[in-house]
DNA sequence: AGTGACTTTCTACGACACGTAGAAGAAGCA
DNA sequence: TGCTTCTTCTACGTGTCGTAGAAAGTCACT
């Protein structure tokens, strides 16, 4: 399922606020915190590549882009999530019952907004 | 965060169905076809009250139960990866976007009964 | 009180995921 | 061609999880 290390996670991260392609050299410089060496950086993207949350091109140092924006992923893995549950409805229930005011409201909006129609991307 | 192996989530799962207390002995009779030992059963279940998923009264032969349902659990999760989300309306909006046709109306039922009703707990 | 059966705790080992990176090979540039 | 940078390969240390043996504790019954 999902499971991401906490290097992996702020190096997705990354990428996700990137927006656009990075190469690994940026992705270092960004966690200089950790004085990564570039190597560790180059097989966190290669695991996280095979794990499909990443991809990158052929120009010659190479670019890293996530697949997918994090939005995508939180709905999805909220999906996963709620798949778990025996009672769906009870699932969403409890969800919606302890979600904030200002988001319900953001619900009603966007269900009201979705009305009849069909595919909202 | 949300982190159970396979087997602990087996037996966590098998605890919220069983909706009472459970003695370890019936928890390793219901993975009989694994062929648990009683041992490797009290390992489990001490980890996952560790991690806050089970507890157990003091009787003689304990009696291990889950902490919740597995509806708060999920509704929790999702709360939990929906915080993931830089932007929360982007990832309710493509839940919602995604979320089947019935499962749509559900909410929309759900959001107009806990209209202005302040905490439903 | 003593013994046997069952329960709980302690400790440990193998497998695997992840953070980490060195060493070697490949490619581009001066 | 030689130097620099990028990429791939391989590996180690640590933590978690599945698994359970061994030891210590508790109970019931004789």
């Amino acid at each position: 399922m999902n499971t991401l290390g906490d290097l992996e996670r702020a190096v997705l991260e990354h990428l996700w606020a990137a927006g656009g392609p990075v190469p690994a050299t940026q992705l270092r410089d960004a966690f200089a915190d950790r004085g990564l060496a570039l190597t560790t950086v180059h097989t966190v993207l290669t695991r996280l590549e095979q794990k499909g949350f990443v991809e990158h091109d052929e120009s010659r140092p190479r670019q890293f882009r996530a697949r997918g924006t994090r939005e995508e992923h939180v709905a999805e893995l909220m999906h996963e999530v709620l798949g778990q549950a025996g009672d769906r409805q009870a699932a969403l229930a409890r969800f919606v019952g302890s979600v904030g005011e200002d988001e319900v409201r953001m619900l009603r909006a966007l269900l009201a907004a979705s009305g009849d129609d069909p595919a909202p991307r």
